[in-house]
DNA sequence: CTCAGTGTTCAGTG
DNA sequence: TCACTGAACACTGA
């Protein structure tokens, strides 16, 4: 599930259990893949008594600022989300389906509070990673992201530097992170659908203009999925989003003109060719 | 049974 | 060395 939005989703979640607490209890799954550079008792230890400041994100990294490092860092892979227990009370809307059990199927870690609030992140797919960073923000992989879209988008003129030097195609600057922080494979699509531009065009290739336009559709994209809370049946009608899943029917459309699936930096990529240039 | 997949990394290429 | 691409990764669910 996890782009940019989804992962601000967790961050809340997270956040609304942990910030001013103190972690009482953890149980780390017997993962080395997940839990990555530290043993699983370790990494118990070192969290174990601490209070979470503040939980914080970047890109798709999200990590806790505890009261001592090291923090840990957590990144969600294809399938990695959060988790609370079902009923226990929340500003936001839950993130697990109500009757699930607990822990969730597929937990990696559970981490329970001094006010008796617990949280689990699961990974299904164990693409995901939790680390331990002394500052994570000034280390790998933090410091080699590129601008996260929604705390801090570039300027056009500061964009139109980045832009002018890279040769790849959009879809593949967009989905590079150390270009922007957070975009995935449908925010890409959607956000070149909305800009109109051609997924194979070459980065170096746009306007000026075509560049403002860019920044535009980006930041309102990822301000509008995240407003929602990442939650896609609220959507705009209007976008992209709803019919690039629909790959195997035939003939999708949107708007009666013609979606196409491509493979661009190899990913698929939903297009309209007649709307896109 | 086969295959695609919302992500990242790494080997190979130009 | 740099920028970029595509395969590999691990596993679920269609």
């Amino acid at each position: 599930m996890p782009e940019l939005p989804e992962v601000e989703r967790a961050r809340c979640l997270a956040a609304s259990v942990a910030e001013r607490r103190v972690i009482d209890r953890v149980r780390c799954a017997d993962d080395r893949i997940v839990i990555e550079g530290v043993t699983p008792p370790t990494l118990t230890r070192k969290l174990v008594g601490r209070r979470v400041l503040a939980v914080r994100r970047h890109g798709k990294h999200l990590w806790f600022e505890l009261d001592r490092p090291p923090m840990p860092l957590f990144h969600l892979g294809m399938t990695g989300a959060f988790h609370i227990p079902d009923g226990e009370h929340l500003p936001l809307q839950s993130s697990i389906d109500p009757g699930e059990q607990w822990p969730p199927r597929f937990w990696k870690i559970q981490i329970e509070f001094s006010d008796g609030g617990q949280l689990a992140m699961t990974n299904a797919r164990r693409f995901g990673r939790i680390r331990l960073r002394e500052c994570p923000e000034h280390e790998p992989p933090i410091d080699q992201l590129g601008f996260d879209p929604l705390l801090d988008l570039p300027s056009t003129r500061s964009l139109i530097q980045q832009i002018s030097t890279r040769r790849a195609s959009l879809k593949g600057l967009l989905l590079d992170q150390s270009f922007a922080a957070g975009v995935g494979n449908w925010i890409a699509d959607e956000v070149l659908y909305q800009a109109g531009l051609d997924p194979r065009r070459k980065a170096d290739s746009l306007t000026t203009e075509e560049i403002a336009e860019l920044r535009r559709v980006l930041g309102r994209v990822i301000r509008t999925a995240v407003r929602v809370n990442a939650d896609k049946s609220r959507f705009p009608k209007s976008w992209l989003f709803h019919v690039r899943w629909n790959q195997n029917t035939q003939n999708p459309t949107l708007d009666g003109e013609s979606v196409q699936f491509l493979r661009v930096a190899g990913r698929t990529t939903a297009w309209i060719p007649s709307r896109q240039h």
